[in-house]
DNA sequence: TATATACGTCAACATGGCTGACCCATATAA
DNA sequence: TTATATGGGTCAGCCATGTTGACGTATATA
């Protein structure tokens, strides 16, 4: 066999080649419940931050972007947010209405548009990061650092290859 | 100082105790883009099969409580889906309308109301749950045994202990 | 000069949350 | 046994955030 891994059945409980501790039924239940109550309960740790502004989460995460990567476009922000660019333009406005945000036309080509934060626009995404940081710093310390690099290394894997390089990308320059 | 780690400050980057790595901006950006990327595209993989039926997220989270826990009552899902009995109150009757979910009166507490699947409920929720199988078990073959583990321990560390026996009960007997 | 691209916008609609008000049946305490 | 609390249901209206489809404008590029 080519790949001892390669999944070739969707029978339950299947073991593959040498490895059947990975595929057991109550590992899988059990990742998938622990993602779904931690990235609810971290989510609903920011929203009520959020609440007091009267804004969503939809806000929150184009503040986070625009916050990670000054003068993204808007196309860029479409890509990481995975939503139509009719939904997004409520949600740009929304923030430009409320001078969160700011635009510029691009230097090389100017039919984009540079997206950036305000000042208080700034304001308000450290005060909205740092409910992350501090759920997050929480979990890394409970847990130590070998934990955060297997945590880490799983949310990769779930991730389709063809996305990792925007991801990673947003690790690095401006 | 009494807890090296305690959180005291809400400056970036900030370095405490003898932990400083754990605390820096990179790393929670790090750990919020990829619970973000990596919640999403798994939530994703399983939208598509969902649509076919004509159902959403909300109809797969109580299918798959109802499949982990039989006999469920509302008021136990109502505290894992944490939304409002109204809204509960249209994702069941839309279930039970297409013949996915059974009800029954409690035997002890006869206001109760016990949760079943029925044969085509749990036909669905098998095939729904193939796709978070393949999602989940590529990524712990990738990431390996001992990153498994840290995945699950940083998660856990991201919910509240209020909310954790109710999650480790999922785990236990019917 | 023609076409493709980046972005914007109007309109209608779906999903899945929410609040408030009120109901019934059953358990439990006074 | 009667009063009250609890588990659950339901109607009505609203909100946030996504979707399609159609169409418009400015700028790049072949």
């Amino acid at each position: 066999m080519a790949d001892p891994y390669k999944i070739e059945s969707r029978d339950r409980n299947v073991s593959i080649g040498a490895s059947p501790l990975f595929l057991r039924e109550d590992e899988i239940r059990r990742g998938a419940e622990l993602l779904y109550f931690g990235y609810t309960r971290l989510t609903a740790s920011i929203d009520e931050g959020l609440a007091e502004q009267g804004l969503g989460r939809a806000h929150h995460r184009a503040l986070y972007f625009i916050a990670r990567k000054p003068d993204l476009t808007v196309g860029e922000l479409l890509k990481f947010l995975a939503i139509t660019k009719q939904s997004l333009g409520r949600v740009l406005s929304e923030l430009t209405n409320r001078d969160l945000i700011e635009t510029r036309p691009g230097a090389s080509d100017r039919r984009q548009k540079l997206l950036r934060l305000t000042e208080s626009g700034a304001a308000l995404e450290a005060q909205l990061f740092d409910d992350l940081r501090q759920g997050l710093s929480n979990a890394y310390t409970k847990a130590g650092q070998d934990s955060v690099s297997g945590f880490w290394r799983v949310l990769e894997g779930l991730i389709p290859e063809e996305d990792l390089p925007m991801i990673a990308a947003l690790r690095k320059l401006g």
